[in-house]
DNA sequence: GATATGACCGCTG
DNA sequence: CCAGCGGCCATAT
């Protein structure tokens, strides 16, 4: 309610616009949105995502396509299972061939 | 109201 | 090459 997640807000938009099995960093969001250093708040932006089902967090990892947050979902290899289950290709921790199913929302949007 | 923390990124030493 | 620090936004205590 009110001000709210201006940036949030964004960050959801994003995040629920990227395309099926594709992944993004939080830098590129956070470039997209004009603060290029404000990776942070994108990060917890997807702490709070839970709340938005919406939210496909999944496929947003950090720079190098590791999966930092796969500890906030189910605690497990669900993060890594769905997007398995795009047909990504993911290793443990990691995704693979990361630059190839890159989006960004800068180049894209 | 202020302090501390977080799923990050980039630069400097 | 590896390690450390700062910067941005929002939430929690």
């Amino acid at each position: 309610m009110k001000k709210t997640s201006n940036f949030f807000d964004k960050v959801y938009d994003v995040v629920k616009q990227i395309p099926f099995g594709r992944v993004t960093s939080y830098g590129s969001i956070a470039k997209f949105l004009g603060s290029p250093q404000s990776s942070r708040a994108v990060g917890y932006a997807m702490n709070a995502s839970h709340k938005n089902p919406d939210i496909p967090a999944h496929r947003v990892v950090n720079r190098i396509g590791l999966l930092t947050g796969k500890h906030h979902f189910d605690g497990s290899n669900l993060m890594k299972d769905l997007l398995v289950n795009e047909g990504v290709i993911v290793k443990i921790n990691q995704v693979q061939d990361f630059e190839k199913i890159f989006w960004d929302p800068v180049e894209e949007l």
